[in-house]
DNA sequence: GATTAGCACTCCATCTTCCCGAGTGCTAAA
DNA sequence: TTTAGCACTCGGGAAGATGGAGTGCTAATC
């Protein structure tokens, strides 16, 4: 059953008020903002109606209508008209996506705080391998004659390195050779496999030499491990206590700590799709029952994919969110979704 | 002026009771607290001149009495007695100091985490140098015919790394002597020195080595800020609304963000002690004005400070509170202290 | 049939008032 | 110096009063 064009105008312009006002909107209001072509008493009608077919409700009898999660829901799928940045906000964001770059995760936490901000809701990034991550690549450097660095460069192009220690006198002549036998037999293998020929390899080398190279591949196994973590950052949480909704410390109280502590179970969007938007109960999460999450996903590379969400009451702001979003998840993807790694783009000094 | 040890004792009861409880302690309750060896009007007596003193204050005229800043500075000095840690605690904290740790700031991190959810209060760690850090050698490693890795090797024995791309084919040969020009010219000097000499360069190498120099100091230059920069993280910032005395939203709202957006402000201890205690108007900066903090430090290296610190209500637990901030300084420096790298602690694997 | 004006009714938010009791300060006695 | 006794103070929560925004319904109008 379809609603008249008139009744979507009406719950338009209810979500709408509400999302600014965070008050119930009467009949007279919404006639005002109308145009005054129809009256509060026709509109009441359609009101009621509206109600009855669960797109509004009404806190108590004699209160104004507020949009229900269907409402949202409705809203988003069919009414809402893309959101504008205004050139400050463009700017600010373009800033936070040019920044001087050495780092994938320095970005990614600027774009979060950035959008948080401009939001005003809090906002999380995540980031997260598509497919499992192998060594490709390994290096030893002496340093002196019981330290050496180890370089292990990933699949995906990053690269890590770290100063090992050894009890014992390195032979500089035999680095080389350790470092061969590393790039042959523990390349494109996981850690477990890597454990697994470690052991295999007890008596087949030298005592001395076993030790440095347990230590890389303990080195290895960590870092894969690290890295193909899916790192959650929250951000801007404190944001929600100045919403009306969370005028009630508990409940701000149990969204924050859920932000801070469960990171895990915050949404992503499905494979594929670009953008996810929950509304209220729409999410599994208890603790996001009524709340509203809007994420976005963009690429990096093309075996990882970061996450950009954030989180606010039901009445947020869908139309600027998503459209601050999406110009955001579009850029990182644009800055790093064609490369291998961000430094690239760094500009030669002149 | 000295208290007599009634005073005293009569301070130290109201202290922790009102630490405990938040609400204004009575005569009657103090009495019974000191196991009715004197009766309550004689301790109305002792608390007016309490009052008088400055030592205490009374919300109005007929509530009990809480501590003042004067009042807790003199617990905190005089009549704290050193908070014990329960067992199930000592191997919480030991715990996070134990895990398997790749990275410092990961242990840091765990460290705040800890004492945060123990403590009660939101926790904030930081890490600076002490001096300046330098390069101390570089290597380059080359990976195809138009990338290769850089890898600084600061001061303080940390390694960095990073996968260059450019945009022209490298000649394998000249690798070699690049980095002979970098150890030779660009170690042991700052980020402002390296740029310098940098440019006096221009004309003296070929100009398509000169892209990967430039790119490389750019790099190391990119590091030693990020390494010397002072990095603040504030964690477990949601607990402050379970406090009575942020239940006024707008309290709570403040301070939360000046936690996540002010950080550099955040007080440390003196240089050379290990712990500081602010308390209430002892804090400088604005916001922190009706809180109290207690931070303290511990060595990394030689070169390296650590702060971890709590703040909470000025009526904050100071005896457990001071117990497990100086546990885990000293916890971090004995992992970090005499050594250069949290590395060489990994157990060789079974 | 759809729209509108009119009106009685509902219900929340706010403000005021009232009351209770915990805790005080003071006085006089031990 | 300590204690018992007592009148007094004051904050905070319960109960009640007030007002206004907004509704639903009915009857008239387009």
């Amino acid at each position: 059953m379809e609603l008249t064009d008139r009744k979507k105008q009406i719950l338009k312009v209810v979500v709408e008020d509400y999302i600014s006002s965070a008050e119930p909107v009467g009949s007279k209001a919404i006639a005002q903002q109308m145009g005054g072509s129809v009256s509060s008493a026709t509109i009441r009608n359609d009101l009621a109606d509206l109600v009855e077919q669960g797109y509004l409700e009404q806190p108590h009898t004699s209160a104004g209508r507020i949009p229900s999660p269907k409402g949202y829901r409705l809203y988003v799928n069919e009414l809402m008209e893309g959101g504008r940045l205004s050139p400050v906000e463009t700017e600010r964001l373009n800033q936070a996506l040019h920044m001087k770059m050495e780092q994938l995760d320095r970005v990614v936490s600027q774009a979060g705080k950035a959008v948080s901000s401009l939001a005003g809701y809090p906002a999380y990034t995540a980031t997260a391998g598509k497919k499992k991550l192998f060594a490709r690549h390994f290096d030893l450097l002496p340093v002196d004659e019981n330290s050496c660095i180890v370089v292990v460069m990933l699949g995906n192009n990053r690269v890590k390195s770290q100063l090992l220690h050894l009890q014992l006198m390195l032979d500089p002549e035999q680095i080389p050779a350790l470092a061969n036998l590393l790039n042959t037999h523990f390349t494109n293998c996981s850690a477990d496999e890597m454990n697994q020929k470690l052991l295999h390899m007890t008596d087949q080398i030298l005592p001395r030499l076993f030790l440095l190279l347990s230590q890389t591949v303990a080195y290895a196994t960590d870092v894969l491990d690290e890295v193909g973590r899916r790192e959650v950052q929250t951000v801007g949480a404190s944001q929600i206590l100045k919403l009306p909704e969370f005028r009630d410390v508990d409940k701000a109280h149990d969204l924050m700590s859920f932000l801070t502590d469960e990171q895990a179970e915050l949404p992503a969007p499905d494979e594929g799709a670009p953008m996810k938007i929950l509304i209220g109960p729409e999410n599994v999460c208890e603790a996001l029952r009524d709340t509203s999450v809007v994420v976005a996903s963009y690429d990096i590379g093309d075996d990882m994919r970061g996450l950009i969400g954030v989180v606010g009451p039901t009445r947020m702001d869908y139309a600027s969110v998503t459209a601050r979003l999406s110009y955001f998840a579009d850029g990182l993807t644009r800055l790093f979704g064609k490369k291998d790694l961000p430094s690239t783009k760094e500009e030669p000094k002149t």
